[in-house]
RNA sequence: UGCCCGAUGGUGUAAUGGUAGCACAAACGACUCUGACUCGUUUUGUCUAGGUUCGACUCCUAGUCGGGCAGCCA
């Protein structure tokens, strides 16, 4: 499969924080632009990170740079291994053929290497060799160690204390916003007993809530995040990469921006939720009068679509609730999902291209979305002749028994276009909503009386309809006009419709999905109770009928079903004998929109 | 009634003191053996009020509106 790579003919996008990482370029202010994508493996990537890993990993590949794929696992209790494994195998998708060759990983097992810069104690973990063997992502939980040290140093520099406060008298001592916070009566500990208190959490002395290690700042502070902050808690959990070995566990502020300083991180993109973070990571790493380089933060807005959800917290609802068959059911915006579906990750990229990145927390129109997946779907795609829901119409004027061979078009995309035989036959089944009996006005497509092409075929006149004894139509009969054919005197006949259509007796059969948006409004995320807006119709599926060199549709091939949309097939459940399609996305239909009764 | 951030057509995004442009969407038209693609045309915008300046989307002041922050979540 070849994908079109947009960002190589494209010149590379612009924005504020490319304009920052190419002013930091400029200055030679680093040795190698190193970013990162730290989801938390707590779930399945979405849209949403795509936003974020297109972002990062777009840094990294416009400045010879590196993108280091991070779980930010520091709270046992929510992750999970298979989460560790669906991301990784999703980022991989993403950014192949892309920035794979920026993707940092470390050495299997690796942790961070004591060491000594510019005379000073340091710890570091470098990525390995790109394209080394046996790698894996970075863990925040690798890291737990030198975070351990350094939270030591934090305390005999008096920096941090054990705090005894109970969850509950810590958050009534924080204050509010308008309202300044009290010191902990434990804040003033010494140094001494700070360090022995703190070991002893470690050592798995005190059970879970009991203690904790604040940073000391400011609890008057205006910013709550200032407000003496949690480094850690006691949490006595088996962890998903640690196992047993820690009792401790270190909270997100303090894990993140060591974390970045102990890969390297030169630039620290995240969103803008953590924006009132800043001051405390800035904080933390220089506390600690760390002796290389530090990261730097920067945030941006997240993505946001109509018709779409992309909280983890509802996702997760969606697939436990069984609303819709897990991780990867091609309705949902998960990257999972989305390659099901058929969804290329050129197509993603071309859409974090397309939405830009600012400081605005705005909602997209899914049509954006849809733009570039057609994009990107057009050129990639065989065409090819379905009927989803059949209706039989009767040649009377060619044999039974007889088969008329057409040329069909692959890609007329194509600078050379070629060809595939067709079947023409007495018996073909066409679309029904390409027949009316009553037709609407300016209804190009058969009616009757009327003539309409038979797409590749020739044109064909309604003569009969015969219906059965329920009232129901039974078969349209129908007279070809042969001389209409290709390489025929009357081929150049016009007709207003030109219809796709199937040999009823030389044809496959086909389970074929079609989804609709999961949602019925623009926003479903902005009212709790957003199930309500589900869509009962997301999901059809009907029995199609194939024209027959579609037998031998793989997962991986990209058709496009004329007049219907773009279709692949479905990698978990397709195989030979028992075909089933998901339809990706509908062509762009000015017809159906407005006509009367169009859907 | 604390702190931080933001505001440009319907939507997203450029313009970094000098002609408000692009994409999506929408409408109309051309082309068409896909009512697709492609092409052409059109509609619609700088939150408000002051100020600085020859000149303000851009800088300053005040306001309005929107978002984020009070997890031992990330």
């Amino acid at each position: 499969m070849t994908e079109a790579d947009p960002s190589a003919a494209t010149p590379a996008p612009s924005d504020f924080i490319r304009d920052i990482v190419a002013q930091d370029v400029a200055a030679q202010r680093h040795a190698k632009i190193i970013t990162r994508f730290p989801p938390e493996p707590n779930g399945y990537l979405h849209l949403g990170h795509a936003k974020s890993i297109c972002l990062n990993f777009g840094l990294a590949r416009e400045n010879a740079g590196q993108c280091n794929l991070r779980m930010d696992d520091t709270n046992p209790t929510k992750e999970e291994i298979e989460y560790v494994e669906a991301i990784t195998t999703d980022v991989h998708w993403l950014i192949d053929g892309w920035a794979d060759h920026c993707l940092g990983l470390k050495t299997k097992g690796a942790t961070p290497a004591r060491t000594e810069s510019n005379g000073k104690l340091d710890y570091h973990l470098a990525a390995a060799p790109v394209g080394a063997a046996n790698t894996e992502p970075f863990f925040a939980s690798d890291n737990f160690a030198p975070l351990y040290e350094f939270a030591l140093v934090l305390i005999q520099k008096g920096h941090a204390y054990v705090d005894d406060l109970s969850p509950k008298e810590t958050e009534e001592y924080r204050g509010a916003p308008d309202k300044p916070g009290r010191n902990s009566p434990f804040r003033e500990r010494s140094v001494a007993e700070n360090l022995d208190l703190f070991q002893r959490m470690r050592s798995g002395e005190f059970p879970d809530g009991a203690r904790s290690l604040r940073a000391k700042i400011d609890m008057a502070a205006p910013n709550l995040w200032l407000r003496d902050p949690l480094l850690y808690r006691i949490r006595h959990a088996s962890h998903h990469h640690t196992g047993d070995q820690w009792c401790i566990y270190p909270l997100y502020d303090y894990a993140h921006c060591l974390s970045d300083y102990l890969e390297g991180i030169t630039h620290s993109v995240c969103t803008l939720e953590f924006e009132v973070h800043r001051p405390l990571y800035d904080w933390i790493l220089e506390k600690l009068q760390l002796p290389r380089p530090l990261p730097h933060q920067y945030e941006f807005a997240k993505l946001n679509l109509t018709y779409t959800i992309f909280s983890k917290r509802r996702l997760l609802q969606l697939v436990q609730e069984n609303l819709v068959n897990g991780w990867d059911d091609p309705r949902l915006p998960t990257l999972s999902g989305l390659r099901r579906r058929g969804v290329p990750a050129s197509a993603i990229r071309r859409l974090a291209t397309a939405v830009g990145v600012t400081k605005y927390d705005g909602v997209t129109d899914v049509a954006v979305y849809e733009h570039a997946v057609r994009e990107e779907l057009n050129p990639a795609s065989l065409r090819r002749l379905a009927v989803l829901r059949p209706i039989k119409i009767v040649l009377t004027n060619i044999p039974a028994g007889e088969t008329i061979e057409c040329l069909a078009t692959n890609n007329p995309q194509d600078e050379v276009p070629t060809t595939r035989p067709v079947a023409l036959t007495r018996e073909v089944f066409i679309e029904s909503d390409d027949f009316a009996e009553v037709p609407p006005p300016k209804y190009f497509r058969l009616k009757p009386g009327g003539e309409v092409r038979l797409k590749y075929a020739c044109i064909i006149k309604l003569d009969e309809i015969v219906k059965d004894a329920s009232g129901a139509i039974a078969e349209l009969r129908c007279t070809a006009d042969l001389t209409t054919r290709t390489g025929q005197p009357n081929s150049d006949k016009k007709v207003k419709g030109t219809i796709h259509w199937v040999s009823a007796t030389q044809c496959v059969d086909a389970e074929v999905r079609l989804y609709e948006r999961l949602f019925t409004v623009a926003e479903p995320g902005a009212e709790e109770d957003f199930k309500k807006f589900i869509n009962p119709h997301s999901l059809d599926v009907v029995t199609a009928k194939l024209e027959t060199s579609l037998a031998s549709a793989t997962p991986g091939d990209r058709f496009q079903f004329e007049r219907l949309g773009y279709f692949v097939p479905d990698a978990k459940d397709s195989r030979p004998g028992h075909l089933v399609f998901n339809r990706t996305i509908t062509l762009k239909d000015a017809w159906t929109a407005k006509a009367p009764g169009g859907k």
